[in-house]
DNA sequence: CGTTTCCATATTAATATGGAAACGGTGCTTTAAT
């Protein structure tokens, strides 16, 4: 175990540096960027994978001689992330369901008594009061939320906690809190900033684009249609690549058909059982095998430098989804491919799997119901679902819904009434959130049509949803090889983050501009896409 | 939203049609019995 040196508790700069990233080693700009102000302000920090977004937390853990709680979404990854820290010098342990009890145990005295740099957890952990309790009263300077965008993209429905990490965050005093994803859309950035009750932010964005990776798109009509150009491009296809479906039984299907043309494709998703999941990670991974067909639970984690490809079988449902999955191509920076085959009716099962459900209406009343009145002794989440006749769980579910519309606030250690709204009143406006939730959801999927769909440059498209302005055509897209990508003259009317009102939709930013078409963000009613002259002319939108 | 499955009903009494119902993706938890 390493001395501590200086008064604080923590080392130098250049100590931590040299123990995390090796003698001689520099930071890269991405890292020095985001060391800096480090500890003074809260950070969203957007760099592609690879950028050595831990030995971020890793060097400032180290310098500032204070404890580290890195929220991870997958404890099957836990592990690794805990060993990777070891060897940089770090001292790190988790704490999940597949550690024992004691481990758990010792790990968070750890914390405590300064004897543990890096706690890793997932953030359901966080809404247990052992580790809640044991983390405040450690001296815990900073909390990372890794693949941040988690929190836009699994919190609302798939996993509720990471929407109550705001109310953890308090419980732990508010420690600095760094925020990591390797893509989110400005959008995605906002929900990530606002949800973790970020206080004006530091967004530091690096290198979102991954020039190397071609993109091109394949219309198909019938679903044989798109079956069959899946097969030709897997076909055409050279080295190892990943083919994602949109339901397990599809990518069942698909791995026959390949067979059927000699190609041996191993199959992945989360209806398999945890040994053969890890079996075939391990085998891609290990270059034992180069196809895998896989739904989106084939991801994080899966980092193989030469993954020459990505075919989508379908849409995606987002595309801060899609640029995730194909970023899983060509990260060793030599030439990679990404090409989606989409069918229209496809976009019918997006619409379902992106509708989310939320609680019951009664679920909601009875927690309402059980929440003491503003001014009141605030409750907990157990005494919360016991007075509600129901599991924490459930309880804490409505309970988010609450919070969203201000009708119940955290205090201190529990929750209470935010306000004094009849429960019609509290419902209503519930139900209203949730549609406005949903909506902008769909909307999101629309716009993967509209990716899908262009003839104007796709890199340019991405880039555009991702916030980096762009006014050359790519050149590595299948629209600049056809020549249908658009130069963007000086004089366009619109450009990505103009303000914009529409007589029906309101006021909102342009994200894409192609060709003649324009994508605007409407912050009521979500992305929608616009003939821009028809839009212009007619007087229908105007600029703000 | 679209596809598949299931069952009732219809008639080419063993297969066809149709309409209703079910299903579709990501993972954390944790307890009890081997």
């Amino acid at each position: 175990m390493q001395q501590r040196t200086d008064a604080s508790g923590g080392i130098g700069l250049d100590a931590a540096v040299e123990r995390v990233l090796g003698p001689g080693a520099e930071l890269r700009p991405a890292q020095r960027d985001a060391l800096g102000g480090l500890v003074d302000r809260d950070t969203v920090l957007v760099a592609r994978s690879g950028a050595g977004k831990t030995a971020v937390y890793a060097i400032g853990t180290l310098v500032s001689g204070r404890a580290t709680v890195v929220v991870s979404p997958l404890v099957a990854l836990q592990r690794d992330q805990v060993r990777a820290l070891g060897e940089a010098g770090v001292r790190a342990a988790s704490v999940s369901s597949s550690v024992t009890p004691k481990q758990s145990r010792e790990a968070l005295e750890a914390v405590g008594t300064g004897d543990l740099d890096v706690l890793l957890l997932a953030p359901e952990q966080l809404q247990r009061d052992v580790v809640v309790e044991a983390l405040a009263a450690a001296d815990v300077g900073l909390v990372v939320v890794d693949e941040a965008h988690c929190v836009s993209e699994w919190g609302h429905d798939f996993r509720p906690d990471y929407l109550l990490l705001r109310p953890a965050l308090e419980r732990l005093g508010r420690p600095r809190v760094l925020a990591m994803t390797a893509t989110a859309s400005p959008r995605v950035r906002e929900e990530v900033a606002e949800r973790l009750g970020m206080v004006d932010p530091r967004v530091l964005v690096h290198d979102a684009d991954r020039p190397n990776i071609w993109l091109g798109g394949r219309p198909a009509s019938g679903a044989d249609e798109r079956d069959k150009a899946v097969v030709e491009e897997v076909l055409a296809a050279e080295g190892a690549g990943i083919v994602y479906a949109r339901t397990r039984r599809h990518v069942e299907e698909l791995a026959e058909r390949l067979a059927r043309e000699g190609l041996d494709a191993l199959v992945y998703h989360a209806g398999l059982p945890d040994r053969r999941r890890s079996q075939v990670q391990d085998a891609f991974l290990g270059g034992e095998a180069d196809l895998v067909v896989a739904t989106s639970a084939f991801g994080m984690g899966v980092d193989r430098p030469d993954v020459r490809w990505v075919v989508h079988a379908g849409p995606p449902p987002s595309l801060d989804a899609y640029y995730q999955e194909i970023g899983r191509a060509g990260r060793d920076e030599a030439p990679a491919r990404a090409v989606v085959v989409h069918r229209p009716d496809d976009f019918g099962l997006n619409h379902y799997l992106r509708s989310g459900t939320g609680s019951r209406p009664a679920t909601v009343r009875a927690v309402l119901a059980a929440l003491p009145a503003v001014g009141g002794e605030p409750v907990d989440r157990e005494a919360l679902g016991r007075g509600a006749g129901m599991s924490a769980r459930t309880a804490a579910r409505a309970l988010t819904a609450l919070l969203g519309v201000g009708a119940a606030v955290a205090q201190g250690e529990g929750y209470l009434r935010g306000d004094d709204r009849s429960a019609d009143a509290v419902l209503r406006a519930v139900r209203e959130q949730r549609e406005r939730e949903h909506e902008l959801e769909l909307s999101r999927v629309e716009l993967v049509r509209t990716y899908t769909d262009t003839l104007d440059c796709r890199r340019r498209l991405l880039l555009e949803l991702l916030g980096e302005e762009r006014r050359d055509p790519c050149g590595r897209c299948d629209s600049c090889d056809r020549g249908t990508s658009q130069e963007v003259t000086e004089d366009a009317r619109v450009r990505p983050g103009q303000r914009v009102h529409h007589e029906e939709f309101g006021e909102g930013a342009v994200t894409v501009v192609e060709q003649d078409r324009v994508t605007v963000l409407f912050d009521e009613k979500g992305y929608v896409t616009l003939d821009t002259r028809l839009a212009l002319d007619l007087g229908v939108l105007e600029l703000v």
